[in-house]
RNA sequence: GGAGAGAUGGCAGAGCGGUUGAAUGCACUGGUCUUGAAAACCAGCAAGGGUGCAAGCCCUUCGAGGGUUCGAAUCCCUCUCUCUCCGCCA
């Protein structure tokens, strides 16, 4: 969401500032509304000031016991005056809020321009993406053959895109949700948090999934929503609140499983667990002050990447291009893993800086000790990392030419002696 | 799921349909006093929006949305949430 006030003074900036993202210029159309808001908002403050007035001389009159009929009269015509002007201006503010609810984030000057993924840029790597002394097979291969993971009982069970795990690779997944917590809340100050699942219309427009991305969720028949992301839940958190400057930042992490019809997706990814209706994920959330969204984004990125690193699989840090940019992000940093059994790169965390764009839409401010003026937050949030993606990572590059699969030294403690998963 | 009570400013808590955007207390901020602090006393202290160069003026908001009325925090309806009791339950 954006400040109106903005677009007036800059409307060829938010012109061109959206023409990266592939909206047709907008700024004339807004501004059209706007003014023609204001000017019907006057005039009709006008007369609800002289309404006012006159119903308090009614008042007076009365008390005194005099005759207020003409006044009252009068106040029946103001009235007949205002019942136009109301819905004129309710109806310009609903289409002025829509117009501007379903405009993307505006981009930050550093992310390059391009249509797909094919021209993200990247910023750094780690580790070598090199390939097994062996064949390297692919996590399902891996998953099947050890009787631990297994795609047609979940089918049965759920339709396709789901997944049963077992034995020591749902214990794996469970050492590695451990070992992200901890290390999110003891080493970078994330605040471990459980939160509800499923969550109201207004909280998905907070972070930006509503108005327009509705058949990417899942519904209940209350109307409540299932979660796509902790994000959503952890960055509503301060909703419609002041928070004092002193309490920033705050850094939320939680584990949540994420529900996504993956509407649109129809055919890619189908095989194995990348790409399913349902997976666990630890998410990061930072609300920061303004001059400090940019410092945060590279921390909470640092955080993500440090998960990877103590499990020594390879990656590369990518910043997303302008057509591959989400919605509700100013800037966006993709984290992916190597995989040698698809020998490839995936996606396994997402960070991303918002600005106040989805503090705007959920009316989230603060303020500086002694300064009267508020101030939207600046948001934030991250994978750290994706349970199902970084199971697979784990998988794909500990594996043995027999098809076990070595646990990380960092998992061990978690494992309970476990330190190979072999067939069951 | 059944029965009842309630929702007011950062918190607590008043509020016969008419100068109530809202008493009072606490908290907070500034000042007086004090060597300093505390106490005491004085003053200030809601958010969002419109308008104006500005000072300011104005509008809206007392859980949300409708309605009655010249006028609603106060009356009516719907919804949401909270609490108490009963039932069920991880």
């Amino acid at each position: 969401m954006f400040d109106i006030k903005w677009i007036r003074d800059h409307p060829e900036d938010f012109d061109n500032a959206l023409k990266e993202r592939g909206v047709e210029p907008i700024s004339t159309s807004v501004l059209e509304l706007d003014e023609k808001k204001r000017k019907n908002q006057t005039e009709l403050q006008t007369l609800q000031n002289d309404r006012n007035t006159k119903s308090k001389d009614i008042g007076r009159l009365k008390s005194q016991g005099e005759s207020a009929d003409d006044l009252m009269r009068e106040v029946a015509d103001i009235k007949n005056k205002m019942t136009s002007l109301e819905g004129e201006v309710e109806s310009l503010g609903v289409q002025l809020k829509s117009m501007l609810a379903s405009l993307p984030n505006i981009l930050s000057d550093d992310v390059p321009s391009g249509k797909s993924e094919e021209d993200n840029v990247e910023i750094r790597s780690w580790g070598e993406a090199s390939s097994l002394s062996f064949d390297a097979k692919e996590h399902y291969e891996l998953g099947e053959a050890l009787g631990l993971m297994d795609f047609e009982r979940a089918a049965k069970l759920s339709g396709s895109r789901f997944v049963v795990l077992q034995g020591g690779l749902a214990r794996l997944d469970r050492a590695l949700t451990q070992f992200m917590l901890d290390t999110h809340t003891s080493e970078f100050g994330y605040l471990e948090t459980q939160p509800p699942f499923l969550v109201r219309d207004h909280v998905l427009f907070g972070t930006g999934q509503l108005p327009k991305f509705s058949e990417d969720l899942y519904k209940t028949a209350e109307d409540q929503w299932l979660i796509p992301t902790a994000e959503v839940p952890l960055t509503n958190l301060h909703s419609d609140e002041i928070i004092d400057a002193d309490n920033l930042p705050l850094r939320f992490t939680a584990y949540t499983p994420c529900f996504r019809s993956e509407a649109g997706a129809a055919g890619r990814d189908t095989k194995g667990m990348l790409r399913q209706h349902q997976f666990m994920k630890v998410e990061l959330v930072s609300i920061v002050k303004q001059e400090d969204g940019e410092a945060e984004h590279e921390r909470m990125t640092k955080a993500a990447e440090t998960i990877l690193q103590r499990l020594e699989i390879p990656y590369r840090v990518m910043l997303l291009c302008s057509g591959d940019t989400g919605f509700s992000a100013k800037k966006t940093y993709d984290i992916e893993a190597w995989l040698p059994g698809q020998g490839e790169y995936r996606e396994i965390s997402s960070c991303s800086y918002c600005g106040d764009f989805q503090a705007r839409r959920m009316k989230m401010r603060y303020r500086e000790k002694d300064q009267k003026q508020t101030i939207y937050a600046h948001t934030l949030n991250g994978s750290g990392l994706a349970l199902g993606r970084t199971l697979i990572a784990v998988m794909e590059n500990y594996q043995q030419e027999d098809g076990s699969i070595l646990v990380p030294e960092v998992l061990k403690p978690y494992m309970g002696g476990l330190d190979k998963i072999c067939a069951s």
